[in-house]
DNA sequence: TGTTAGCACTCTCCTCTAATGAGTGCTAAC
DNA sequence: GTTAGCACTCATTAGAGGAGAGTGCTAACA
């Protein structure tokens, strides 16, 4: 059996109706609401081969039809033609868009919270990966006897400072000395890059500081390796899922929420198969608690290198059109918003 | 009406047996249950005149009894004697509490996430109050062209630092006589008590600079006092709250979650009355939502002067006993490991 | 051969009713 | 003052019946 084109109307219809109601669409709704131009006895027959081809499925005999994940990823691939994004929803990313913004933090939240309110689902938005980040300088500033600010400038202009206690014998000098060599040796290295050997002559030249050594390199372990495994994921409207009509059910609530505060299960379900854009549906989500949900996702670049994803959660039963819309919109958005205003943390 | 003896050991068997099962307690239940050597029959007596003093009441003509807001503040303040901590609980708190925090915000996340731990509660935690610190030293140092890396040392230890953009044509020692200028005239002082004054001081003596010095002050703006309005509350354990029964309404979940999303209500949850320990029980708090919780709240000190508080929220009927005696010892533990450990970021 | 009307059938959902059971308040006896 | 007994109340549950939506099948029609 083939699609042809009626078959295919018709399951656009059974989706959009399905998406606008929550509801199980039945023959005579299509007939009524869309203008097919049969009966809905046609319909009902064209209805039994769509199931017949895995496309939609019966809840209980005798009930309307909803479509599947397949029905959902056909007409996803093949049926809902190009995405159109409102002039209200395009005006008011392109507004935030404008605002200045200094820390990259702040563009990340701020694009999670923008993305749940246009699309009234669960935002994820994955924000620049801190982990391959290199050492860059090390400053060191008066704070308190017998303790320094280490001031630790990364490759990719983040700047984070830490006390690090030293001994009451060090003098300005020595720490400037200290400073230098790091300096000299370390440019361009994540700690774990750096080779015994080069460690070694750290500590050759510096054998009087040892232990402050020991603690600065114990600070820039924490800096330059440490964020790199558990890089946040930032959610955004986690109450919006309560609204849909498939989580009435308190337990469904809950596992959803558990997952939600875990990182790792979260970074699957946004980092891509593949570059651009992507529509993850029902049960090709891996996890069991997202069974019923899709994710749209897309990366973003800095200077044509992928750095970041954001993604839209939803149940599967979401508006396709609109929100793979909005998250195409935001992704070059923001993508536009790095290059032009470099804001501090990305590589 | 009067208290006797034996109206005391039935509302206590009655909140007891409630906070226990969650169900309605009936007269047969109690005599069952606990002995107390008369029948159910005087049982009920005795019940009718607690519900007549206010202490209980009926959810229908019929069902068991349950406490009144008054009720469990009876059995706070007069029925339920000292609290004991178990041993349990007392060694994991113990043992969290002599690991080796060098920031504050670990010690307020750990005490966070122990606390919704050992109760099965929702915990509250409040920070130590940053928007009290002053100035105490600026540096510069280098960043990029045209860029420099502004660290602020506040007089309560915390370092924070900035990018400032300045114009190019700025040399070091313009920079040094920037810092060495605020250093002078600004320490000790928040920006908002920088009378106009001095800053008509620091303009004049500085009129070369003034690009930077705006940068600078906007900076300082930023850190020194933006920080007081939202000092963020940590929450722990949102979800235990759906583990409760009386939480089996998903509105009730919806508004209740809601709330967790702003900072002000919380804050109004568990900022104190009173100096040390407090139990708000049910309609005493005037939010809506939380007009079945109570909260358990104490505040903690360093140098003797209070400088943040945790509580725990929890359905009214929650094992008072328990949990306040949890509060209690954490808070005398939190204090304990403040003083001694001295992190940054209190004052 | 494709389309349509008609019709019996299925299954959920809602409502109504009756039975159950826990718990009470009252009364009278101890 | 305490207790046993009893009638009464009311939530909860299970079951029955009806309404409604929707289907699949059949037969007639173009």
């Amino acid at each position: 059996m083939q699609m042809d084109e009626r078959k295919r109307k018709i399951l656009r219809a059974i989706v959009q109706d399905y998406i606008a109601t929550a509801e199980p669409v039945g023959s005579r709704t299509i007939a009524r609401k869309f203008d097919l131009g049969v009966s809905p006895a046609t319909i009902r027959n064209e209805m039994a081969d769509l199931e017949e081809l895995g496309f939609i499925e019966q809840p209980y005999t005798s009930a309307g039809r909803i479509p599947s994940d397949a029905g959902y990823r056909y007409f996803v691939d093949c049926l809902m033609g190009a995405q159109t994004l409102s002039d209200e929803d395009k005006e008011i990313i392109e507004r935030e868009s404008t605002k200045k913004i200094c820390e990259i933090q702040e563009v990340v939240s701020q694009t999670s919270r923008l993305l749940s309110e246009l699309t009234s689902l669960t935002s994820l938005v994955l924000g620049p990966q801190k982990g391959k980040s290199a050492f860059g300088k090390m400053h060191f500033l008066p704070y308190q006897p017998g303790q320094v600010i280490m001031v630790i400038v990364k490759e990719n202009g983040v700047v984070e400072n830490h006390i690090v206690d030293v001994g009451d014998n060090l003098t300005a000098e020595d720490l400037q000395k200290v400073a230098d060599v790091f300096n000299q040796k370390m440019k361009g290295y994540s700690l774990s890059q750096v080779k015994r050997s080069m460690l070694h002559e750290i500590y050759s030249e510096l054998s009087r500081q040892r232990h402050l050594i020991d603690n600065a390199l114990e600070m820039l372990d924490a800096i330059l390796d440490g964020s790199e495994e558990d890089e946040p994921i930032y959610l955004g409207g986690t109450l919006n899922m309560l609204n849909q009509p498939e989580f009435r059910d308190l337990d469904k609530v809950k596992s959803l929420f558990k997952v939600f505060e875990e990182n790792e299960p979260l970074k699957k379900l946004l980092l891509p198969r593949q570059e651009g854009l992507n529509v993850t549906i029902g049960g090709e989500n891996t996890l069991k608690e997202f069974r019923d949900c899709s994710v749209i996702s897309a990366t973003y670049k800095v200077n044509g290198k992928t750095i970041g994803a954001v993604g839209v959660l939803g149940p599967t039963r979401m508006d396709y059109g609109k929100v793979i819309a909005i998250v195409d919109f935001m992704t070059k958005s923001l993508t536009e918003v790095l290059a032009r205003g470099k804001p501090r943390g990305y590589k």
